[in-house]
DNA sequence: GTCTATAACGAGATAGAC
DNA sequence: GTCTATCTCGTTATAGAC
């Protein structure tokens, strides 16, 4: 317990920082111990103490990653505020990742899928699942205030909107154009949840 | 010149063929030299003559990828069918991929974009402005059969079309499950390009 | 908690024989 | 066109000192 703030952090915290960000943009095949512990001005031994494996590595990188989501959607849908607008703040939160160069973590190791140990498969899984399951809540609230019509299922609109939105980020990193995911979302979603002409 | 017909194929072309099979399910950062070879039971050094290098063998991969792409989406816009009708068409061609557990391999490489070389990339932007060219060019032609109505520009949707079923194809791959691809699809092109309800 | 040192393996690549 | 043999480097991981 010390008196002064802590003005540094935890090692294990900024060991999954950078490991997160370089999993969002290389993917996690595309970097090593190595990097990691370059930037960290540590040794690769020095990272196996806090993880025991890239395994381990993974598992506690989507963990925390898929929490603060989870944290984000409980404060978007805890406010008052209408179905729309909460369907476009989840929007911008894929829109803050993109405008840091990097994919949605589970959108990269969707991807990656395959190469997966499966612990991690598991948790991506469970990301996905725990985003739909929110927009669905989301898109039935919508339904009942009367903001916006949809065309199918409240669970389908929400797989819809999860796939869109990965796409859109994923096609639009390579070209690092953020204004090329803004219309192809402002787009999808004018299409998905068409808005109640009330007035 | 052999009488009989040519019953094995080219040994570049069945590299191709593995590389890209294995590039689409585990990614370009994914497979090596010499997973290739063991599959067709040849060595690594042989490889090499067919393909300088990995960057070579990624371009030819994109190359060849993208050429018979191009040639699908020709096709589909010579015949003589509706802009609906080609554009169920198109969503066709990523069912067929995701089918056989693959991931669109210009959508894997997208992932995976800032580890490639430049080639490779150049490559994969072209890809997609094709595609995207191509959709605009079928979105514009529904406009003026009128066959549906959309919201924005054509432009706009095609990229949102592009985006919406790259997406659905990530996210669906890991479930392993093609119905989740085939609803988020229908409800996407529902969304987007709104049929205009002549009857 | 971090280090040095090293093991054990796989990756991409090349030289030169057949 | 394919092989054997070899090289170099990167990657994950461990042992044991500090």
């Amino acid at each position: 317990m010390t008196n002064h703030r802590q003005r540094d952090v935890d090692t294990a915290t900024q060991i999954l920082d950078v490991a997160e960000r370089l999993a969002q943009s290389r993917g996690f095949n595309g970097f090593s111990y190595a990097d990691v512990a370059a930037e960290l001005h540590l040794t690769k031994a020095a990272l196996h103490y806090h993880f025991a494996g890239k395994a381990e590595l993974g598992e506690a990188l989507i963990s925390r990653y898929s929490d603060r989501f989870a944290a984000a959607l409980e404060a978007l849908d805890t406010s008052a505020i209408s179905a729309p607008a909460k369907i476009e703040g989840y929007a911008n939160m894929y829109l803050d990742v993109l405008r840091d160069k990097r994919m949605c973590l589970c959108g990269m190791l969707a991807a990656e899928y395959q190469t997966l140990p499966q612990r991690m498969r598991d948790a991506v899984i469970h990301f996905f699942d725990a985003n739909e399951a929110w927009l669905q809540h989301v898109v039935d609230q919508g339904q009942q205030e009367g903001t916006f019509r949809i065309v199918g299922s409240s669970k389908e609109t929400a797989r819809a909107i999860v796939g869109g939105l990965e796409g859109a980020m994923l096609v639009a990193r390579p070209y690092g154009d953020v204004t090329r995911f803004q219309a192809a979302t402002t787009h999808l979603l004018a299409g998905l949840i068409a808005p109640t002409d009330s007035q």
